[in-house]
DNA sequence: GTCTATAAGGAGATAGAC
DNA sequence: GTCTATCTCCTTATAGAC
């Protein structure tokens, strides 16, 4: 086989967020990766190590290297231009097979404790909130916002963009969300603008 | 026992809360109560039964019909201290020991099939989508809100609302909280008053 | 309505052959 | 690195006594 440690984790992905991770057996695992339930313990010792090592795997590291390239912090001086480009940006990155995947599995496992593995959608969405706070204290500073409460401003625009991705979180995505975006951006622009 | 079914539901509940539906056996929810397994199978025909029972009691109805009271309704005409007061209204319904632990059932078990037993954020949230933006339609038709596509200005309150919910589903309500939703029901009002 | 006993199968995990 | 075989415990569920 190619790479059979590969093909465990992506199997037990998959089983882990249509059946759960307590729904999901090794012999499940095992059955779709196409050997025995005691071939999956020559690459694991046991199902929670292959738990750990898919949160470890999809938690790609920064995501601000991801998110904020530099085309996009090129537009900062326009600002309108520039929140609905960010916005596009985060959405773009939610939207791909990892991180759907990865959401999916936080919203299912968040509450319950699997042995010292810790999965907070908390932590997750605390990144993207430090991330927009971060910008928008930027943009408040240079004016370009009005002043007020960047960490408010952040959970604004973060809350309409989550909310969307909780809503097609079964649908690719289409023009119908891209227009969405573009507009609650718009929205979001009239309330922050001085 | 005083009401054995009860106690059942609410234990099951709990459990599966913490653990997840699959991860709660009929043991677990028994041991909890105070009984054996096989007493269970009195009040309930299987596992399944108990998730179907606890999604039925905690479906409590309209929701519309909680928030939208005559007092809140009455402020209409002053529409930045109606969408504050009808923040707090969903938010302090949200906060209740029932729709807490509805929400966290929901987001566990979304993704996974449970038999015919249908869980689904989208559900969940449309129903305060749709209450919001048929409000929303109104404030715009009187001109007290600006002319706009009403859902969604819906999409971007209810967001910022959920956003704060997911945030603080593991904390009791305190002053931080309520005075964030003053906030943002504040910046929402700059984004769609005339 | 709760108990004991038990069925029948699934769970995670290991030993040792190849 | 994968296999067969096996261990031990846990799972849902039922039968029948009290």
């Amino acid at each position: 086989m190619k790479n059979t440690k590969e093909k465990i984790l992506q199997k037990a992905l998959d089983l882990f967020v249509i059946k759960g991770y307590s729904g999901s057996s090794i012999r499940d695992i095992a059955k779709e990766v196409g050997i025995r339930e005691s071939g999956i313990y020559n690459h694991f010792s046991s199902k929670q190590a292959i738990l750990e090592a898919i949160i470890e795997k999809l938690s790609s590291g920064p995501v601000a290297k991801v998110i904020l390239t530099d085309d996009l912090l090129d537009k900062i001086t326009e600002p309108e231009i520039f929140i609905r480009d960010f916005a596009r940006k985060i959405f773009e990155f939610w939207q791909t097979e990892n991180e759907r995947a990865l959401i999916k599995l936080i919203l299912s496992e968040q509450f319950h404790a699997i042995g010292e593995v810790e999965i907070s959608l908390n932590s997750y969405l605390e990144e993207y909130l430090n991330i927009t706070k971060m910008i928008f204290t930027e943009l408040i500073k240079h004016k370009l916002f009005k002043k007020g409460n960047a960490g408010i401003f952040a959970e604004s625009f973060i809350g309409f963009l989550f909310l969307l991705r909780l809503k097609y979180l079964d649908f690719p995505s289409n023009k119908e969300v891209l227009k969405k975006i573009d507009e609650h951006s718009k929205i979001f622009w009239e309330s922050v603008k001085k």
